[in-house]
RNA sequence: GCGACAUUAGAUCAAUUGGAUAGAUCGUUUGGCUACGAACCAAAAGGCUAGGGGUUCAAGUCCUCUAUGUCGCGCCA
């Protein structure tokens, strides 16, 4: 980082002695022939200043030729100003970051904390595909964020609340009609084994949310289970409190795999609780006004296209809703902790709800004006055909058949030099690797294909491709044996000049995905650093190279191309298998 | 109907936020294991960036119209 930083210094610097300002910013030259380097900015600052580009980025190719650390500086076209560095500087570079790792990793120095929303796995259900972004980008964020010196908090945020608990409690009472948590003479203590089983619940959601579609009497009756829920009927809590442990126990197994975990296991039924208190605030207020029969708080600002729907805090009936319960969970949050930022993960179809609900907790004075409040949304998920995507029997596609799937594929191309015992355990890490790679690959924000062959790819840009080469690098070191290694001589050719050029990028790379919380560069970097460095692999023979200096050179080199794979394999969430 | 977002190589995705010759991977074709692990490497073909009009030194990127698609639009979550 500190090389471009001190780049961008220097031209800064050359432009204020020219009486100019500007916030520079090089990026990596787009003909590298022409240098490692450009800045742009001698156009635009021309242009304000109506003055010839030209003429200025001479001015400053002038100042830049004083400077030590650059060479073959050169004007091209309108003014772009290419600069390369001196490969002693690059030497230098890969020096320091071989002796302190970290120092080639971006930190922030705000002191913040991020809140993170994972947007709810929803408790009697199966997690399925649709969970997959929100657990992959969620975890690699917090990861990302903690690397560089954010603080987080994150929460599951569970579906354990409305009517979807309802139909649940509904078909359990049609099944086993004699349980004492329907009684309501029932006066003894409740069992304190649950009645059904995770894989019971999987079962039984489906079957009540068809039946409620299907017939208008179910539905009225799983309306009257949800309220009795609501208002806290005693044996249908202790049903749901069975029914949510059992559930978050399964749900906690998948995430496990998946290498995702969580601070806080909090729910909507949490922040119900919350809900009488938050009400008195409102009503207290007078934020909120009855519109139709509800209680609503209007959410429309001038400039908008078209007149936004209220947010909605009470029904006609009187009864509560998920935008209530949103509220109260971000009233909550504020109350218990101290954040800058709280990030939502969902996927875009939720865009309507978080910009209701950040306008209504602004305009009712909720969020001091330091809290930002962002909703991280990505594409909708759609099959291979653009429709959205179904499995064959036109039902969604469980986590755990998608992992199943691809774990068949990993383990069927597992080396026979792997042992018997650690077969299982490689083919898992390296599903992971697949599935994780291939979800995060994309940009956050663009609609999202989703296609099982997609993930079970195992060659090209893919987390096995990866591992293979990490791994690979590994065993460099074993083969070496006891060679010791501390410095980085000379460049010895191109390939390792562009692997070094490509390691200056880091910082800036961790910095960008952060302000933009976005996670495909990261992954198209260390796809590039790892394809670069298979160049150099393919024609230099580190472990029989006789010049000592040499194979030092290409060690230390090598060492910190796996150091930087292992960091960013660990953001990613993806572990490194001994062999593969 | 209204609104938001999208449309880039045969397929899946990028493009440093307005920068130079639009890049990868898969697939296709070709070459490379008697040297550190071939889940690898090297090379080729493949593009009027959906279409029209504009803004400027410079447009895949900004504005405008059209077409197509996805999603959303008060008492579900």
């Amino acid at each position: 980082m500190y090389l471009i930083d001190k780049l961008n210094n220097d031209i800064k610097n050359i432009l204020n002695s020219l009486g100019y300002n500007d916030d520079v910013q090089v990026v990596k030259s787009s003909v590298p022939s022409l240098g490692d380097y450009q800045y742009n900015g001698a156009m635009k600052l021309a242009g304000m200043n109506h003055i010839n580009p030209r003429e200025l980025s001479e001015k400053i190719k002038v100042e830049l030729d004083k400077l030590p650390d650059y060479t073959n500086i050169n004007i091209a076209g309108p003014g772009f100003i290419n600069i390369t560095f001196k490969d002693e500087v690059l030497v230098d570079y890969i020096n320091n970051i071989f002796k302190d790792f970290d120092k080639n990793i971006y930190k922030d120095e705000n002191d913040q904390t991020i809140f993170l929303d994972y947007g709810g796995a929803n408790v009697a259900k199966e997690l399925h595909v649709g969970h997959l972004r929100s657990a992959n980008i969620g975890e690699a964020l917090k990861r990302l964020l903690n690397s560089c010196n954010i603080k987080t908090i994150s929460d599951v945020h569970l579906g354990d609340w409305g009517r979807p608990m309802g139909l649940v409690m509904l078909e359990i009472k049609k099944r086993m009609p004699e349980l004492p948590y329907f009684d309501e003479n029932f006066t003894g203590e409740y069992p304190t084994e649950s009645p059904v089983t995770a894989e019971d619940l999987a079962e039984i959601y489906p079957i009540a949310s068809n039946k409620s579609k299907e017939d208008p009497e179910y539905l009225e009756e799983a309306r009257e289970m949800t309220l009795k829920l609501q208002s806290g009927d005693p044996g249908i809590t202790a049903l749901w409190k069975h029914v949510r442990k059992t559930s978050v126990e399964d749900i906690k197994k998948t995430y496990d795999l998946l290498n995702t975990s969580f601070d806080l296991w909090e729910g909507e039924a949490d922040a119900d609780k919350e809900i009488p208190e938050l009400l008195e605030y409102l009503e207290g207020n007078n934020y909120t006004e009855i519109s139709e029969g509800a209680e609503v708080i209007f959410v429309n600002e001038p400039g908008d296209k078209k007149e936004l729907p209220p947010f909605m805090i009470k029904k006609s009936n009187g009864g509560v809703i998920y935008d209530t319960t949103e509220l109260a969970t971000l009233y909550s949050r504020l109350k218990r902790f101290k954040f800058n930022d709280i990030w939502y993960l969902t996927d875009s179809r939720q865009e309507l709800h978080f910009v209701q609900c950040f306008r209504a907790a602004k305009k009712c004075n909720l969020v001091p004006e330091d809290v930002k409040l962002t909703h991280l949304s990505f594409g909708t998920m759609n099959g291979s055909d653009g429709k959205p995507f179904k499995t064959r029997d036109g039902g969604v596609m469980s986590l755990n058949s998608l992992y199943n799937l691809v774990y068949n594929e990993c383990f069927n191309k597992l080396s026979d030099s792997i042992e018997d015992s650690k077969r299982e355990e490689t083919a898992k890490i390296i599903a992971i690797a697949a599935i994780k790679f291939a979800d995060l690959l994309p940009n956050r924000t663009s609609d999202y294909i989703f296609d099982p062959v997609k993930f079970s790819d195992l060659n090209g840009k893919t987390g096995p491709y990866i591992l293979y080469n990490t791994v690979r690098i590994k065993s460099i070191f074993e083969k070496v044996g006891e060679v010791e290694f501390d410095k980085y001589h000379t460049i010895s050719s191109p390939i390792e000049r562009e692997i070094i050029l490509h390691l200056i990028e880091l910082s800036a790379v961790l910095k960008k995905a952060i302000s933009g919380s976005i996670l495909n560069e990261i992954c198209e970097f260390v796809f590039k650093l790892t394809s670069l460095y298979n160049t150099f692999y393919a024609d230099h023979y580190i472990v029989s190279e006789e010049n000592k200096e040499t194979q030092e050179s290409w060690l230390v080199l090598s060492d910190v191309v796996y150091k930087t794979n292992l960091f960013i394999l660990n953001i990613l969430g993806i572990d490194v298998p001994e062999r593969m």
